[in-house]
DNA sequence: GCGCACAATATTGTATACAATCCTGGTTGT
DNA sequence: ACAACCAGGATTGTATACAATATTGTGCGC
């Protein structure tokens, strides 16, 4: 919540609150691929009318963090293999170049503010909130987009960070996940030395580490969690 | 209109069909930056309530390609300098790999949809229609990202593109704009020949044309526009 | 004639009512 | 027991009514 300043496509304010609020719980794990996400449900828990929800819930589609399909109502989106693949590459496309260009750019003050960044994610990690870490760790990503000074680039990064944080629930096979603090704290050292082209190197060898710390090969567990729920749920 | 495909992030049908047309006329420079799209005025167009127009018009400020300014409506959006060169510089980013990427999937149905793409644009040219040549020529860069089996990058160049045809209206200098379908034919014969590098550069050194081509220096000609608009007004 | 205040109008924001569609559960027939 | 079918209920899609805000027009005082 420090400044993650929801981006306010436009739209009204009560609906950037809500998709805001979604979103976020969607980035820390709160809210799992597949939920579905009623409009009377939401419309009651943030108290406006539909319309408002209606409204938050086509921002989310668009950005693919959630799928509404027609008739049946919205659900949080579920990337498929294929999609998993996707978005890191672009990530890898995008990101290295970017962080070149942040070495460039940064000020004091950014280094501090990423520094920031990485001690509130090690906190998160000590106190045991995993979401919460992961949810840092991407913000990270994109203060990096920010000092860069490439608002565009940061607004897609923004996006694919958000179904990054679907495919790793999804498709995340590590354990340890501070690795992450780690590249991020090389990669903090790199820029604030100005020494873009280590921190474009740093950078895509990060992502493709994440890229290579996904299940590839098998369906996503999602299809576990339906079998279990068939298996174990009130069969009366 | 051959296989746009509006991707349809989700949303009813009829939001779709108008936010379509109202892109495909931005593409096509009918409705220049800074036109104001009333709900009312649209809502008569299309004969549907201003719901269906609503959520057309949140589709189309998502991409960017409108602004929607809270209590004063929408109007087709104004690229600044610094978003203009934003945009050519996340493309410089994203398509010339991805060219290459295209040229190892290329199957020769995408070569024979591609030449298609480049005699359209010509034959636009010759009847005069700059509009529809410029729509086409954006929709060749869509179709070579879909070549290269990335749907996820070809939806963010999308997006791009679309901005790239406002900024084209804005700060375009060069008169004559056959060059694009010279660099496009070359581009084909790359791709066509699988020689993936050829096609990064081709790609690499197009964008960098293209981007070369606008006024950086200058103010957007909207206020040109405003101005001449006062002074050959019915002064009445 | 000019500038300001205020009313009239138009436009957008939000809520609600109604229509269409889908899902659930029970009933019936085999 | 099982399958198909047909209500009934719940959920989403669309239109419309009303509220809030901005814009325009008018009149007054100077």
């Amino acid at each position: 919540m420090t400044l993650t300043k929801p981006k306010s496509v436009s739209a009204t304010a009560s609906a950037n609150t809500i998709s805001g609020a979604l979103s976020q719980a969607i980035h820390e794990h709160r809210l799992a691929p597949g939920t579905k996400l009623g409009e009377d449900e939401l419309s009651d828990i943030y108290g406006v009318s539909r319309t408002i929800v209606r409204t938050a819930l086509q921002s989310l589609a668009h950005q693919q963090i959630i799928e509404i399909k027609r008739n049946r109502g919205a659900y949080v989106a579920q990337p498929s293999l294929t999609e998993a693949h996707e978005v890191f590459e672009a990530r890898e496309l995008l990101e290295p170049r970017t962080a070149r260009s942040a070495a460039r750019h940064a000020t004091p003050d950014d280094i501090a503010l990423l520094n920031d960044h990485v001690t509130q994610e090690h906190a998160a990690m000590d106190a045991g909130d995993r979401g919460r870490a992961l949810s840092l760790s991407g913000q990270f990503h994109i203060e990096i987009a920010r000092i860069a000074q490439q608002q565009t680039i940061a607004d897609i990064i923004n996006v694919l960070i958000a179904r990054s944080s679907l495919i790793i629930a999804l498709y995340w096979r590590r354990e340890n996940a501070l690795c992450e603090s780690q590249a991020h704290h090389a990669l903090i050292k790199a820029i604030g030395d100005n020494d873009g082209v280590r921190a474009e190197e740093l950078m895509q060898s990060h992502l493709v580490d994440l890229h290579s710390a996904l299940n590839l090969n098998e369906l996503p567990v999602v299809e576990q969690d339906l079998r279990s729920m068939l298996m174990g749920e009130k069969k009366r």
